[in-house]
DNA sequence: CTCTTCATGTAAATCGTTACATGATTCG
DNA sequence: CGAATCATGTAACGATTTACATGAAGAG
């Protein structure tokens, strides 16, 4: 359900398409709930039938047409009614892939895990680069914004510290494994970039 | 498809039911990867067709029948060679419906968003109390652990570092909203326990 | 007597991913 | 000429949640 509300979300200040949902949410809700856009097509076929969304074709010269779809009041009003809901809060699901393949650690997949650590350290360091850059641009201040600034801010600070977090905890994993790694192979072998 | 080598990962150690699987993996590999029995018994189920675990009835005195699921050579096997393959590693999606709500923040729902920051972070410090246990019991001295001990600890450390930083954002977003309610509300009332 | 725990499952619905499909434009 | 971008969608599958269903034991 929440999918719904993040897309009704990103409509309260533009009228967009699904493609520019699809676009990671204007590049800034789609941090913290990404989806595929056929999920986003559904979801909009969906919020149309409810009248939570108007769309509205536009045309354009050598493009496909564009939907362009606005929130309506009654939209509004469910969105406002859905922030007050007390949904199941299932702290934290960190949902990684990585951690199961940790607890299966071995010789034989050391050199490959350590491997995708260091890809992880790198990605996040890029999403974090981008992050902090946002945050300088627009959110220098975080005490004289306006209220709902604040909590856009507050999202962006969240994936900021989980980020941080996250480095630091890559950092520490690779160390560790660095010095298991001196047990396993008598070569110590350099950066495999 | 991380589901099923969760529950196989699980059975390395030890023969399982389909119950205790659902008691959150043993209390550890649950943390990372949580699932409903509904899940699990249908992955057993499919696990089994595949000969990568065996089942075994056990009979109990006045309960229900246990059934036992061990780890086949051929589902050992399977397992190793998931750890080697690289999937789609999309980092950290955070997913989480209160950064959509955040985006929403106004003066009619701050209080409320501000309880349910209150709880999680509550939430989050018990879990905390938990990791940390465990990690002073078994993961002492992490560098003198057998290697597949490490992996373990890792992820393990990841909750841990993960959740600190979630304690952290939580105390930062409650201290920027409650400068924030002095503007909106006159009299400052005491905390809404 | 009721609630919780143990123990297993089925059914239905929704959410999410992957693959397929179309068609024009722009960049190299 | 080939690839990427813009723009929409369908189909099929897999993952996940929620609800329904049974039945006995033990605690309060």
């Amino acid at each position: 359900m929440a999918l719904r509300y993040a897309i009704m979300t990103a409509l309260i200040e533009d009228e967009l398409s699904g493609y520019d949902l699809a676009g990671s949410f204007d590049k800034s809700l789609g941090f913290f709930w990404h989806a595929s856009h056929q999920q986003i097509y559904r979801e909009l076929g969906k919020l149309s039938d409810l009248a939570w969304v108007t769309r509205r074709t536009e045309a354009q010269k050598g493009r496909p047409d564009k939907i362009l779809y606005a929130l309506t009041d009654a939209g509004r009003e469910a969105l406002d009614e859905w922030v007050l809901t007390k949904d199941r809060m299932r702290l934290q699901e960190t949902k990684d892939e990585l951690y199961i393949k940790l607890y299966n650690l071995s010789e034989s997949n050391i050199d490959y895990l350590r491997t995708r650590l260091r890809e992880r350290r790198e990605a996040m360091m890029q999403r974090l680069y981008l992050y902090e850059r946002i945050r300088r641009r627009h959110y220098g201040d975080p005490e004289t914004l306006p209220l709902r600034r604040k909590g856009v801010y507050l999202a962006l600070l969240g994936g900021i510290t989980g980020g941080k977090q996250y480095l630091a905890w890559c950092d520490e994993a690779l160390e560790l494994l660095a010095g298991a790694a001196e047990d396993t192979s008598t070569a110590a072998k350099a950066d495999t970039a």
